[in-house]
RNA sequence: GGCGCGGUGGCGAAGUGGUAACGCGGGAGUCUGCAAAACUUCUAUCGCAAGGGUUCGAUUCCCUUCCGCGCCU
């Protein structure tokens, strides 16, 4: 038997979580947030969460790796939302994390039975799960990301080239200008060599997968809108306070937990540097700017099914697609078992 | 009415007698452990308020007009 997997992707404010809910509650599921800045605790506000602040947060007990984090689940609407508050602000979450705790939680969603949804905005956190085993799990090496800061693109570049050329080769243009991609290959390579510190048992377990995926979308223009209909929300909702307590207990403000968007602008109005109407302004082209490249990187994965969220019978449509799929026994592969 | 300053791309803003920095915004992308991040790339081509003049050549100098801001009566 293969194992289901519905993913429910797309831009920011397009209702992913709203049809997470609904699709869970029809074919029972839970739901796997796939959102980088949601993993973070306090952050409810500008994060967008949305879950109702008395929803208690559920741990469940999980061999991983780092004690830091803590697994489990908060309830919204009565179906479980996983992943989300599982870090502390100024814990430096990533993807190599991210895909050894959700695999874990998918198997034990699916192995009770339920239907595993996977909902996010974070598109290499969802591609990290299809392709598991193409990710290189060589973990950050802090201390030498700390020397190489240091170094200018020419040093890193110089420093990439020598140690590996080849590497240095297959990157494009882009990439060749970006110092932590730069940083990161030289981290690769030095680690590589110095031990096998390579950690396959990321497994298979998506091998035998029949992932079915879902990208919400909107017109342009309506996009904007609506992201901007949520910033005024957020405001309205208590951001610059709750913007205002995270300052206050971290001081260091290159984690990444804080580099979410709006948090930059809100700080800067904090700060007294910008004035209210344009630190709204500026939070906005920011996010706006955020939804553009959430596309670009979506565009690009061919096995997404889009809806327009504007369009009248959307739900409907989604909701028989997925019967259908969820209900049909995988014929495809036969290797499966 | 008089005097002064200024009118440069969607916005902000440099600048020069030989044909327009930069920032923001916008578009298109990159992506295998910071990804709501980081990075790349494009974005004024009868152009620099309008008209006239000087000049080999004016956005840059001169004159006039219009508009904005400040001051004075």
């Amino acid at each position: 038997m293969s194992m289901k997997l519905l993913i429910i992707c797309g831009p920011t404010a397009t209702g992913k979580t709203d049809l997470g809910i609904y699709l869970a509650r029809k074919f029972h599921g839970e739901i796997i947030s796939a959102d980088s800045r949601q993993v973070y605790q306090k952050m409810d506000i500008i994060t967008g969460k949305d879950i109702a602040e008395n929803s208690e947060f559920i741990p469940i007990k999980l061999k991983i790796a780092n004690d830091k984090l803590s697994v489990g689940y908060r309830l919204k609407e009565e179906i479980p939302i996983w992943l989300v508050d599982i870090a502390g602000i100024e814990y430096a979450f990533n993807v190599g994390e991210y895909t050894k705790i959700a695999s874990r939680v998918i198997e034990d969603i699916s192995s009770r039975g339920n239907l595993p949804i996977i909902v996010g905005g974070t598109g290499l956190y969802i591609k990290s799960l299809l392709y598991p085993l193409q990710m290189v799990t060589i973990p950050p090496n802090q201390k030498l990301r700390g020397r190489l800061s240091k170094l200018d693109r020419e040093g890193l570049k110089k420093y990439l080239q020598k140690i590996n050329h080849r590497k240095w080769l297959s990157m494009n243009h882009s990439d060749r200008m970006n110092p932590r991609r730069l940083i990161r290959a030289i981290e690769i390579t030095l680690s590589t060599k110095s031990s096998s510190s390579f950690d396959i048992n990321t497994k298979q377990y998506l091998s035998n997968k029949d992932a079915l995926i879902i990208g919400l979308t909107l017109p342009k223009d309506k996009l904007n809108q609506r992201i901007d209909e949520r910033i005024n929300k957020r405001m309205n909702e208590g951001v610059l306070e709750e913007a205002q307590e995270i300052l206050q207990k971290n001081p260091s403000y290159n984690l990444p937990s804080l580099s979410s968007t709006g948090f930059p602008q809100l700080k800067n109005y904090l700060d007294g540097k910008v004035s209210l109407s344009d630190t709204i302004l500026q939070w906005q082209s920011a996010e706006h700017a955020f939804a553009k490249r959430q596309l670009t990187w979506f565009k690009s994965m061919k096995a997404i099914y889009w809806y327009d969220v504007s369009q009248k019978n959307y739900l409907k449509k989604i909701e028989r697609s997925v019967k259908k799929w969820y209900t049909a026994i995988r014929l495809t592969s036969s290797q499966d078992n």
